[in-house]
DNA sequence: AATGGGCGATATTCGAA
DNA sequence: TTCGAATATCGCCCATT
């Protein structure tokens, strides 16, 4: 029940159309293509996404060519010309043994060209999810889940007057919140070369229209994520979480970034715990200012009544009792 | 649909500790 | 590294056009 959604994503060595092993790349349109028939096998063997190790402050770069290279876009492939007749479009004629893929092949075609548009922009959407999915290195399960929110959209016409890309990131952003690992807008739309505002718009349009009721994301949700970036002591992101939840707990309906959140309680976390990481790293993973931790962990410190006492800041190797942070 | 004001949260910058 | 203040920007909400 995984894969009908699917489009076969790894390289082979050989075409599944015709089984010639003359497979030719492209490196023009990063395209694997079958030499005998024309079959583009494989449509991303480079990498199309956006940078991914830029930090913080020069996140503005990671977008320097504007969208990721849309190697799906709809004439990939698909939309291939195969002349009539026995001969190729240099004029060479086929070789006998070739005709008969020669002949699927225009049957092919014809299918496809005559296939509902809504189909074909279907497809579009699916392979678009999943080079998102990729991207995004997210499991297969949330890709999935994306394709479900996005055929529902598409049958549900709220595609028409937006666009493919708006929508499938919209999925994409949607389905992560559905399966309790959630990223934040900026994070999709930085990372897919979305506008953001696009994305906003397209993800309210999606919830409104499939009746979506997600509860907002719980900043502990985002905890897991940030503590395995950040390579934290477990003790540390244990800590954490509790805290988080503390948080939570007391000041609820704060309209507050939860990733504000989170980044604050791992950085209290180890100071507390006498394992400092320094909010510069923080805040990179986070997504998130310095500025904004230090605000959001001092108010959050008096909140919990946490005291900080200056022996907390300094020694690293001091472990100090933290007061129980039951509620 | 576009525009603009109000507003709260967050970002940037920078000097000091 | 961290702190904290000043200043700028962002995104949302709402009303207007």
């Amino acid at each position: 029940m995984e894969s009908d959604v699917l489009l076969p994503a790894q390289e082979e060595d050989s075409c599944p159309e015709c089984r010639s092993s003359h497979l030719i790349r492209d490196y023009v349109h990063g395209e694997l293509v079958c030499e005998s028939c024309g079959l583009v096998v494989s449509e991303s063997f480079i990498d199309p996404g956006p940078e991914w190790s830029g930090t913080g402050q020069d996140a503005a770069n990671k977008i320097r060519t504007g969208a990721p290279v849309n190697v799906a876009s709809h004439d990939k492939g698909l939309t291939t010309e195969i002349a009539p007749g026995l001969r190729d479009s240099q004029g060479k004629p086929f070789r006998e043994e070739d005709r008969p893929q020669i002949y699927r092949m225009r049957k092919l075609q014809k299918r496809m060209r005559y296939a509902q548009a809504g189909e074909r922009s279907l497809a579009e959407a699916l392979m678009e999810l999943e080079r998102m999915a990729s991207v995004l290195g997210l499991p297969r399960a949330f890709r999935n889940e994306a394709a479900v929110l996005y055929r529902k959209a598409a049958r549900k016409g709220l595609v028409r007057g937006r666009t493919i890309l708006g929508m499938a990131s919209a999925a994409i952003y949607a389905a992560c919140r559905l399966k309790g690992a959630p990223r934040n807008l900026e994070e999709i739309s930085s990372t897919l070369g979305i506008r953001r505002r696009e994305l906003t718009l397209s993800y309210k349009a999606l919830g409104r229209g499939l009746g979506l009721r997600l509860p907002p994301p719980r900043a502990e949700d985002f905890l897991r994520r940030f503590a395995s970036q950040l390579a934290l002591p477990p003790a540390v992101e244990a800590k954490s979480l509790e805290l988080v939840r503390a948080t939570e707990r007391a000041e609820q309906f704060h309209s507050k970034g939860p990733s504000g959140t989170v980044a604050a309680c791992i950085y209290l976390a180890s100071i507390l715990l006498g394992q400092k990481v320094p909010q510069e790293k923080i805040s990179r993973v986070a997504g998130v200012s310095e500025v904004t931790i230090r605000i959001r962990y001092t108010s959050i410190a008096k909140r919990l009544g946490l005291e900080l006492s200056p022996r907390d800041r300094s020694q690293p190797s001091s472990s100090s009792p933290l007061p129980p942070v039951s509620a």
